[in-house]
DNA sequence: TCTGCTTGATAGGGGTCTTCTATCGAAAGG
DNA sequence: CCTTTCGATAGAAGACCCCTATCAAGCAGA
């Protein structure tokens, strides 16, 4: 029954029965046949039939909650013995975006040196994809903006708040001072795509500063951005704790945006599944921690 | 796996492999079996072995935690599916402590009336036996006091307050008027048996009235309490609600106890199991509308 | 319209897993 | 010491699962 819903999870998800098949480790006659049994069982049709997938009926829909929230506890179950066993161990997997990704380090750091047998899985994702992948189940955790997009049904632990500053190689003109953000209107800049909540949330002061801005260049990495700044005259806009890391030579410099003086609440999220696995518990405990150093 | 983790939780519950099996229509190789997989297949032992059942180990306890929300979890999702399929059907099951059970019809009565093909069972328990049977997934839902024992994880719903009369046979000296609790020294009376709720309360308020009570009859139905009222010249105590249907003759009467004017919150109970299935939305709706018509 | 490709359903066989009956061994109780 | 109770084990029958191979329906491009 658990792996007939978790076959039918990932089916929603890849919305496709051969690449579900695939997902699952199974044939795609076996997928098919799982997704008849369960809608036998529960004497609903779950999926709209043709000759290719058509998503998901209403029941589906309804369904899949249900099927996640089961699948979801039974992973946390194992997770929980496994614990019970040989200690904090296994695999914590993480989805970041990409501005919070050097606070992953602070997070993680102390939680590797104590519990040498968790690994962690980290990858770069828009706020977006990284509340899916957690209702997806596809991983345990994430790092995204807790102020602005629905969050539904997840636990929040806010870890520091999100100002910007304005990057530009050295003797740039604007390094000067405090940069408004009413200055940029004629600034080259090279920005987050749009697909990235950083990106708009930046739009939004722009505009709200009344000022529109065409980027040169339009990159969803921070590396992508950080190594034009450096090699051409092109500023970008960054959260202070994202652009830190890349200020340490000579090269570079910052300055703070003010007017507003914008602030967003970073965060780690997690599926609300009380009680929390050890695994998760400690996590949430040392994101709180680390919250709490950060804000001092 | 699913099977397998009702095994246990029936295993848990009956405290014997023989029973346990019976309770799930297997045999008791094939429930031993099935919890050995189990441990197996988590990798911890969740019984205590010897040569008969001697409990759980702590694993096995935090992974029946989880068992129960597994197991739960998956007959929401069938139960919401047949009703997806079939409307609102089904049956539900009800715990219920005796001073309560008169309410139980004002809150199916509407029910039963638009929803006829949903079946109701309705059992007297006492309150510590509603919360285990709501925890082990023996019932729906039960109709308890909220304000007394620890809940665990559940919704409630208040319905009513309780308060109390004395009743007694038509003519007993004490029904001229109001009866403080301190009055009821030397009266002859018959109560709930003690292992009831209503009975520990008005203990309570017995002993902080100064007032020492031997009844003597003791039992655990309210019906055997006001017959033996209506033939002897014992009194009992009540609450208002349950006492009511015995005074529509002229052989009984009854009159509030005051000083202080107790009152106990009634309500419904059931599991924390967001988003609820139709069938106990509908019944936590009506308890809310119960709740208002009863305090207007 | 024909052809080729994609996608999901179906058929059939091999292997595993489940559950039964029958029986055993250990512990508890008289 | 004997009996009873309880859970584990053995072995066989049957159910179930998952695979490979194949088919049928749509869709797209020529």
């Amino acid at each position: 029954m658990i792996d007939k819903l978790e076959m039918f999870i990932a089916l929603a998800r890849e919305e496709h029965f051969g690449r579900a098949a695939n997902a699952q480790g199974v044939t795609q006659p076996t997928l098919s046949a799982a997704i008849k049994q369960l809608e036998d069982q529960l004497g609903v049709m779950l999926v709209w039939r043709g000759s290719r997938y058509r998503g998901l009926t209403p029941e589906g829909q309804r369904a899949l909650d249900w099927a996640r929230r089961i699948v979801g506890d039974a992973r946390s179950l194992r997770q929980e013995m496994r614990v019970a066993r040989q200690g904090l161990s296994g695999d914590l997997r993480l989805a970041v975006i990409p501005t919070a990704l050097t606070v992953v380090s602070d997070l993680i750091a102390s939680y590797a040196e104590s519990h040498p047998n968790v690994r962690f899985s980290v990858q770069s994702k828009t706020s977006i994809e990284v509340l899916n992948m957690l209702e997806n189940l596809e991983i345990d955790a994430g790092l995204t903006y807790l102020d602005n997009e629905p969050l539904g049904r997840v636990t929040t632990v806010p870890i520091y708040s999100e100002r910007y500053v304005l990057v530009a190689k050295a003797g740039h003109p604007l390094l000067g001072g405090p940069v408004r953000w009413a200055d940029l209107a004629d600034v080259p800049l090279c920005l987050m795509t749009p697909d990235m909540q950083n990106r708009r949330i930046i739009n939004q002061h722009l505009a709200k500063a009344g000022v529109e801005v065409t980027p040169q260049i339009e990159a969803s990495s921070i590396v992508v951005l950080v190594s034009q700044v450096v090699n051409s005259n092109l500023a970008t806009i960054l959260p202070v704790r994202a652009a830190e890391i890349f200020l340490k030579g000579d090269d570079l410099g910052s300055v703070p945006l003010i007017k507003p003086d914008a602030s967003h609440t970073v965060g780690l999220v997690a599926p609300q599944r009380e009680p929390f696995t050890p695994v998760l518990a400690t996590l949430l405990d040392r994101a709180k921690t680390l919250s709490a150093t950060l804000s001092a």
